[in-house]
DNA sequence: CTGATATATGAAAGCGCTTTCATCAAGTGA
DNA sequence: TCACTTGATGAAAGCGCTTTCATATATCAG
């Protein structure tokens, strides 16, 4: 194995000059450094990047926790992270907690002790008591699409309320008003966001949402489907659905059919998120559109800012909109 | 911050002594192993994960490098390899090499750098020249639908070839004769493969190939949607397409609604991949499953084969079939 | 030419852990 | 009882690097 004393022995120098041509090269004899330089090429050294963090104490690498890999939602995020750490020489690595408080803890502690400069999370599965002990480490951490009381500084989220409600405002304003809900699970901080933005839209017009319309579900394609079922088993009349994420959509989409129904002909339909499928479905689907990359860019960002102590790193923006990305799901209800 | 010295003081014993009691507590006292495993708790003592594989030269991790995160496909196999680790008490990293050469390679030197006992990889970009010198580490390197001439010990991969050979029997099988193709970009090994396979159905059957019904495009929605409009252009008739991935028919049965053209009603369909939406589509999607969970858990395995060298870890499958799975969008031909 | 300052380098201590080797006490059989 | 194994522990070296501090040489103003 070529370490750091067999290219300072080839080379003629100590083991600091050698390391210091590798991280700080100005600090080094223009001679001296292409010397070593040119051994470092020829013996084919390279750093040993445990050696070297527990002697700097910095990884300049950025850990992200994710729910799962297996979905566009957290991978597009994921990408953001990815892009905006690369232009400043830092790397991502990427760990998923399978959906489970215990692998939200591991994954954390996991990447902790690996170093990671700061850490990127999505988290639902903890709840705020357990997550606040886990902030306590000197490595900054920040939270997708979680609010902490407190903890404001490291948050970047959709605003899922003003999401929810201007997807129930689009819809109304479409003459829709028998409008049916079909929410994520309870679990996530995104639904019930969502579901207080929607019922929210329908307050401030006095309009009354019907609770029968409002059928709580899942995330994922499964619960779309489930969710659809459970609608039409209530019997209640409606022209429009929302579906709190566009695999939801899509597969309630598909049940539909299994009753003769077909949107939007029958029923008018709006997701949410804005994968890149939505725009290759018949019908094209009506989404609200999520900047999930930008989302991730600023988390990346934001971590950068909080551990380098930079400020100039992050923009400030830590709030996103979702908007309306109008397609062919939904019609408009002649008026 | 707690080291492994802080709790050794605590404790009255040497620092070799706690480290015993963590990596090989049968070698440690009763009495003395409970002292310091209550000293730990209390400490609330984490090993540093780099000051250990410096020390041990081990860091049961296995980094995993695919080509993008935004996608069902890698996100799959990338949830293969955790879970089959995870049993075995080992983690999971993953980098994405952003489907580039450089980035590859990046990729799998940065993954090299952390120590990471074993590495699995999905490379497509780099060639088998460029390859070779860089799976010359020591530690072993596991290939994803890859086969590189003298490596075959260390590639796990879906047989592309039959699986294409099966497509083409299988709407051979229900009537078809004049069938197009929308093939993945050259650059991946699998596109190639299937078409091979899929050429070989018809010559096996002494048939003929009508080559201007197949066009070369790339994977991804794009793909499928541009190939289909090439497809058209062609105006070549056609009673099925097949697609060389579910996400490229997805994208190519929205643009024949732009022809004013539905499947299956005038023409079928066949995909590839079965990702979880295929069953939720409007017409569910007839496609060739691809055990990507079970690829990856095989490569974590071999992996973890290959690096302890016990090769019980392995069952010594290495190649897949992908098998069609019947659903609405292939419809047979009256015979 | 002198003392002060800047620049280039090396020696050596440490980062937090594992592991080898030596030590010591306790147990064993004759 | 003695020589001998066995088991539990500690001292200390070392993993490959960074970084502080001291040293040595070059540079400069006066």
């Amino acid at each position: 194995m070529v370490t750091l004393a067999t290219v300072s022995r080839a080379a003629g120098v100590s083991t600091a000059t050698v390391s210091r041509v590798i991280n700080q090269p100005e600090k080094v004899d223009k001679r001296t450094r292409e010397l070593v330089e040119k051994t470092i090429k020829e013996l084919g050294y390279r750093p040993n990047h445990y050696a070297r963090t527990l002697a700097s104490k910095t990884s300049r690498t950025i850990g992200v926790i994710v729910n799962r890999f297996a979905s566009t939602y957290y991978g597009q995020m994921l990408e953001g992270v990815e892009t905006a750490l690369e232009v400043h020489g830092y790397k991502t690595i990427a760990e998923s907690s399978r959906e489970s408080a215990k692998g939200e803890q591991e994954a954390l502690t996991s990447l902790l002790d690996r170093q990671c400069d700061a850490i990127v999370m999505h988290t639902n599965q903890l709840t705020d008591a357990q997550l606040r002990p886990l902030l306590q480490e000197k490595q900054p951490i920040i939270l997708l699409n979680r609010h902490l009381e407190g903890y404001c500084q490291r948050c970047i989220y959709l605003d899922n309320e003003a999401a929810g409600e201007r997807a129930a405002n689009y819809l109304l304003d479409c003459g829709h008003r028998q409008i049916a809900m079909i929410t994520g699970s309870d679990e996530f901080h995104e639904a019930l966001a969502r579901t207080k933005g929607f019922r929210r839209a329908f307050e401030k017009r006095g309009l009354e949402l019907n609770e029968d319309l409002v059928v709580k579900s899942r995330f994922g394609f499964k619960g779309g489907y489930d969710g659809f079922k459970q609608l039409q088993k209530r019997a209640v009349p409606y022209t429009a659905i929302f579906f709190q994420s566009d695999e939801m959509a899509i597969a309630g989409i598909e049940a539909a059919q299994e009753y003769g129904l077909s949107a939007p002909a029958d029923f008018s339909v709006l997701g949410f998120d804005d994968v890149e499928a939505a725009q290759y479905l018949t019908p094209k689907l009506t989404t609200m559109r999520q900047p999930l990359n930008e989302i991730g860019k600023a988390a990346g960002l934001l971590a950068l800012a909080e551990f380098t102590g930079k400020q100039e790193f992050f923009d400030g923006k830590r709030e996103f909109e979702a908007t309306v990305k109008q397609r062919a799901s939904v019609t408009s209800l002649g008026s």
